[in-house]
DNA sequence: TAGGCCGCAA
DNA sequence: TACGATGCGGCCTA
C-alpha cells in the first residue's frame, strides 16, 4: 500500500523534501510497517485507513477537482480570492500541500515568524520569503507545546491573504484530534496512559491491544488536574537568576508539587496570548512497564502516537542529581527557546533540538541535564566529544567530578555515588561483537539502570542501522536530540520521530547571525575553468578519474593559492578541505603548508593544530574530511573548499559549521568567508548545487566569482606555464592510475607480467592505453623513471604513514573480493 | 602500549 | 542510484 500511495505524488514530495531539512509526510508516519512491532496485516490495513483519513492529500482530493494549471506547480494561488487588506497580511496558504509562504520583510514576520516554526517544518528561508509546510510531525509538535487547533486556525485565517483554505482548516482540526492526545507519562516510576479527552479514553480501552494492558488492581481511571509550569524554572534563564535566592533551599531538598505558586513563566506560546490550561482535567490508566513498548506500537499504528513525557519533578525514585548550572551561567535566548518547547509544561519532552554548529547545543544539553537533575546519559560519535562533553559539563555546572563519569573502549569508570552522568559513544552502546570482559560488565550496568535522560549528541547518525539500537538498549524516561544538520542524503530521517520524537526547535541561521551569536558568512563559489590540456583528459576518462582531474585542474590551484595568500595577508586564519588525500598532500607540500589527514599521528595533529592557534606564522591548514567531525578546530575566518564528498549537503553545512564561531573581524559585514572552488563545466559543478541546497534555504547566498580579481598579475603563481601544468598532468594521471587501479595498472606499466584475466583489466588496459597517448612528449621513459622514483617516495612514506599500509591492504581486500565473485 | 584487524558510516 | 574513499572506534595480539 505504502508504494502506492508514494506513486501517486512521488515526485512533487520528494522533490519537496530536497529543498531543506526533509519533512515527513503525513503518510509517512506510519508506511514503514517494519518499524512497529506486532503489526499484522489486519491492523496494517486499518492503520492505512487511519493514516489516510488523516492526510492531508486526502482532504485535498475535492480541491484537485479543479486542477489548476500544472505549469504553476503546486504554489498557483490564482484561484483563491484575496482579502480586502491582504497587503497588511504576510501570509500565502496553499491548500493542497499545506505549503505557507511568509513575506519576511512584513511588519507581522517576526510574530508570525516565531509561531510559524512552532507550527510548521521550516522548509526555505532566504531573505525575504520564507517557506514552510505544515505536516503531521510539525503539528504534533505543535500540540505537544500546548497549542489548540482553534489557535492555529485562528492564527493561520488572521494572518493569511486569502480565508485560510477548507482543506487546511479540516486537516489542522481533524488531525490534531487524535495526534497528540495520548501521553505516556511516568510517574512515581509507574507507567500511565495519559488523555485529556474521555472519548480517546474509551477508544484506548476498548482497543484489543491497549485495553487487556490496563492493571486491574489499580483504581482504574484517575482524574486529576492537567500539569502546569508550576515551579519549575530552567537554569540559566533570567528567571533563575531572580528566583534563585528564594527558592534554592527548598529546591536543594526536592522539588515538589507544592510549589505551585513559585515564580511561575509563561512558558507557552506567547503569541496566542491565551492560556487556558489551567481548568484541564486528564484521564489516566496504569500500564505495567512491560506493556509500554507494545501500547506505543499501538498507538503508532492507529494514528495517534503517545507522547512520551517524563514527569522528573514527581520522580521520587530514581534519586535527584546534585547539580546546577553556576551562577554564572547564562543560557542564551534561542537557547531558552528551544529548552522551553522541550519543558513546556513542566516535564520533559522526547524530541530533537536542531541548533547550528557554534551556537551552543552543548550547553543546551547539560542545562536540560540539570533541569531534570537525575542520572542522565550522554551518546556521542567519538571519544574526542566524549572528554569535551564531561569538560564542558565541569566547565558549566556545579556537579562533582566524581558524578560524571567516561565509558570508552579505554575508560570504563562507573559514578561513585547512586547516580550521576555517563558520557559515551554510539559505537561503544551498540556493539553487537564480541565484547571485552570490562565493556560488558559496564553495558550490564548501563541496562540494569534507569536514566532519567538520554542526550543523543549528532543525533541525526542515530537512524543508522547499527546506532539506532542505542534507544531500545537503554532505558531511558527522556530523550534529547542534539544536531546542526538534521540531514542525510538518504531518506531514514524520518525514523527519528519515533526513535526519539518530533524535532521541538530548530533555530534559523540568519536569525542567530544577525543577533551576532554566530558569524556572518559571505560564501562564494568560484569557477575555474579546465585547462585544456586536463579538459581534454576529463573528456576521455571515466568518472573515477575525471574526479581527479578536476580536482588538480591547475586553474583551481591557482585560485586556492591566490585566496590563501589573499587572506593571509589580511590576517584570516584559513581552512583548506579535500576530500581526497592525494590532492590534499599535493596541495599542501606545493605550498608548503601542514595538512592532517587521518593518518596523521595524534601527537603530529595536536602540534600542528597547536601551531596554526598561536603560531603567527602558521596561518594555513590542509584537511581532510578528518576536518568534518573529529577534530576540535580552532577559530578560523576563513574556509576554502577543493573537494568534497559528491552531493553532500551534510558535509558543506558541517565545514560551514567550522567558521560560524569566528567573531573576531567586522569589516565588510562579514566575519567569515566560505570559499568553494569548483572546475568549470566539469561534473562537479552539479554537486556544488546540490551541495549548497541545504545552506541556500538557511538563507545563505551563494556569490559566483568567474574571475578573481588581480590574479593575472599575481606574482608566484603556480603552474603558470604550460610544462608546468604538463608535468602535473603527467603526475596526475599516474598517480590517478596507481591510486584508484594500483595492482593492475603497474603490472600493465611496469612488467611484462600478465595478470589474471577478467572484464575489469581489460577495460584498466583499454584506459591506461588513452592516458599514454594524451600525455605530452613522446619519451615515456623519461616518465616512467619519473613514476618510478615517485612510488618509492610513496613506498618510504608508508613506513611513517598508516595510511599507505592500510590502502594497499584494502586495495588486496578488494581486488580478492573481486575475485572472488567472479 | 602500539598497531593489526574488523565493521561501520555517509 | 550505486558506488566507494576515507576515517573512526573497538577488540585483540605481540
Amino acid at each position: 500500500m505504502a508504494p502506492k500511495r508514494k506513486a501517486a505524488d512521488g515526485s512533487q514530495s520528494s522533490r519537496a523534501s530536497k529543498r531543506a531539512t526533509p519533512v515527513p509526510d503525513v503518510e509517512d508516519i506510519t508506511s514503514d510497517d517494519d518499524y512497529s512491532d506486532g503489526d499484522d496485516a489486519p491492523e496494517s490495513s486499518n492503520l492505512k485507513e487511519v493514516v489516510d483519513k488523516f492526510s492531508l492529500q486526502s482532504f485535498s482530493k475535492k480541491a484537485q477537482v479543479d486542477k489548476t494549471d500544472p505549469r504553476f506547480g503546486y504554489k498557483d494561488l490564482s484561484s483563491l480570492p484575496l482579502k480586502l487588506d491582504h497587503y497588511n497580511r504576510p501570509l500565502w496558504i496553499e491548500p493542497l500541500k499545506g505549503t505557507i509562504t511568509l513575506e519576511s520583510f512584513s511588519p507581522l514576520a517576526p510574530q508570525a515568524q516565531d509561531f510559524l516554526t512552532t507550527i510548521a517544518e521550516p522548509l526555505s528561508r532566504p531573505t525575504h520569503l520564507h517557506e514552510y509546510r505544515l505536516t503531521g510531525h510539525s503539528l504534533y509538535a505543535a500540540v505537544s507545546v500546548g497549542l489548540k487547533p482553534q489557535d492555529i486556525v485562528e492564527f493561520l485565517d488572521r494572518l493569511s491573504k486569502t480565508p485560510l483554505p477548507e482543506s487546511i482548516r479540516t486537516f489542522i482540526i481533524e488531525f490534531t484530534k487524535s495526534y497528540g492526545k495520548i501521553k505516556m507519562v511516568l510517574r512515581h516510576n509507574r507507567y500511565y496512559v495519559e488523555t485529556t479527552d474521555p472519548e480517546m479514553l474509551q477508544r484506548l480501552l476498548k482497543d484489543e491491544v491497549i485495553g487487556p494492558q490496563r492493571l486491574d488492581n489499580t483504581e482504574g481511571i484517575i482524574e486529576r488536574a492537567a500539569p502546569k509550569m508550576g515551579g519549575l524554572v530552567i537554569p540559566g534563564t533570567k528567571d533563575a537568576a531572580g528566583v534563585r535566592e528564594t527558592t534554592q533551599q527548598e529546591a536543594m531538598a526536592a522539588r515538589n508539587e507544592t510549589e505551585e505558586e513559585g515564580a511561575a513563566v509563561n512558558y507557552g506560546i506567547d503569541d496566542v496570548g491565551e492560556d487556558d490550561r489551567e481548568e484541564a482535567i486528564t484521564y489516566s490508566f496504569e500500564i505495567p512497564a512491560a506493556g509500554v513498548e507494545v501500547v506505543k506500537a499501538r498507538c503508532q499504528s492507529i494514528g495517534c502516537p503517545a507522547l512520551e513525557e517524563y514527569d522528573f519533578q514527581g520522580d521520587t525514585i530514581n534519586p535527584n542529581l546534585d547539580m546546577d548550572l553556576k551562577p554564572a551561567a547564562r543560557i542564551r535566548s534561542y537557547q531558552e527557546k528551544s529548552l522551553s518547547k522541550m519543558f513546556g509544561n513542566g516535564r520533559a519532552k522526547s524530541g530533537i533540538i536542531v541548533l547550528p554548529c557554534g551556537a551552543g547545543k552543548t550547553l543546551v544539553g547539560i542545562t536540560a541535564a540539570a533541569t531534570i537533575k537525575k542520572g542522565t546519559i550522554v551518546l556521542c560519535t567519538s571519544s574526542m566529544s566524549v572528554v569535551q562533553w564531561r569538560n564542558e559539563f565541569l566547565r558549566w555546572t556545579t556537579i562533582d567530578p566524581g558524578d560524571i563519569a567516561i565509558f570508552t573502549s579505554d575508560h570504563k569508570e562507573k559514578f561513585k555515588r547512586s547516580t550521576g552522568i555517563i558520557v559515551s559513544t554510539y559505537s561503544m552502546v551498540s556493539q553487537t561483537r564480541a565484547r571485552s570482559y570490562d565493556a560488558q560488565k559496564m553495558m550490564d550496568w548501563l541496562q540494569s539502570r534507569e536514566w532519567g535522560m538520554m542526550i543523543l549528541d549528532e543525533v541525526h547518525v542515530v537512524p543508522a542501522s547499527m546506532f539506532r539500537k542505542v534507544t531500545s538498549a537503554i532505558a531511558a524516561q527522556s530523550k534529547l536530540g542534539l544536531t546542526a544538520t538534521l540531514l542525510r542524503e538518504d531518506d531514514k530521517i524520518k525514523d527519528l520521530n519515533f526513535l526519539i520524537g518530533p524535532k521541538l526547535y530548530e533555530a534559523n541561521w540568519m536569525e542567530l547571525a544577525a543577533q551576532g551569536h554566530i558569524a556572518k558568512v559571505q560564501c562564494a563559489e568560484v569557477w575555474c575553468p579546465m585547462t585544456t590540456e586536463f579538459y581534454s583528459e576529463y573528456l576521455r576518462e571515466s568518472s573515477r578519474k575525471q574526479a581527479l582531474l578536476y580536482i588538480m585542474n591547475p586553474r583551481k590551484f591557482q585560485a586556492c593559492q591566490f585566496l590563501i595568500d589573499f587572506h593571509e595577508k589580511r590576517g584570516d586564519k584559513i581552512i583548506v578541505f579535500s576530500d581526497n588525500v592525494y590532492a590534499l598532500e599535493r596541495y599542501a607540500l606545493k605550498l608548503n603548508k601542514a595538512y592532517i589527514f587521518g593518518g596523521t599521528p595524534q601527537n603530529e595533529r595536536m602540534r600542528i593544530l597547536e601551531n596554526f592557534q598561536h603560531n603567527e606564522q602558521v596561518n594555513t591548514i590542509f584537511l581532510s574530511k578528518i576536518g568534518d567531525t573529529s577534530l576540535d578546530l580552532p577559530e578560523a575566518t576563513c574556509l576554502i573548499q577543493i573537494s568534497s564528498h559528491y552531493g553532500s549537503r551534510r558535509q558543506e553545512a558541517q565545514r560551514l559549521g567550522r567558521i560560524l564561531r569566528a567573531k573576531r573581524r567586522n569589516d565588510e559585514g562579514f566575519n567569515a568567508f566560505f570559499y568553494s572552488l569548483v572546475s568549470k563545466d566539469t561534473h562537479e559543478m552539479v554537486y556544488s548545487a546540490k551541495r549548497q541546497a541545504f545552506l541556500i534555504d538557511q538563507g545563505y547566498a551563494f556569490k559566483v566569482i568567474t574571475h578573481l580579481q588581480g590574479i593575472d598579475n599575481y606574482e608566484g603563481l603556480s603552474y603558470a606555464t604550460p610544462s608546468e601544468r604538463r608535468e602535473l598532468l603527467q603526475e596526475v594521471m599516474l598517480q590517478n592510475e596507481s591510486s584508484a587501479d594500483v595492482e593492475q595498472v603497474n603490472d600493465d606499466l611496469f612488467s611484462m607480467r600478465t595478470g589474471k584475466k577478467g572484464p575489469a583489466k581489460k577495460a584498466t588496459a583499454k584506459r591506461s592505453a588513452a592516458t599514454l597517448s594524451g600525455l605530452a612528449g613522446g619519451d615515456d621513459m623519461a616518465y616512467i623513471e619519473y613514476n618510478k622514483s615517485r612510488n618509492k617516495a610513496l613506498k618510504d612514506k608508508a613506513g611513517h604513514h598508516p595510511l599507505f599500509k592500510k590502502m594497499e591492504r584494502d586495495r588486496q581486500r578488494r581486488k580478492k573480493e573481486r575475485e572472488g565473485a567472479d
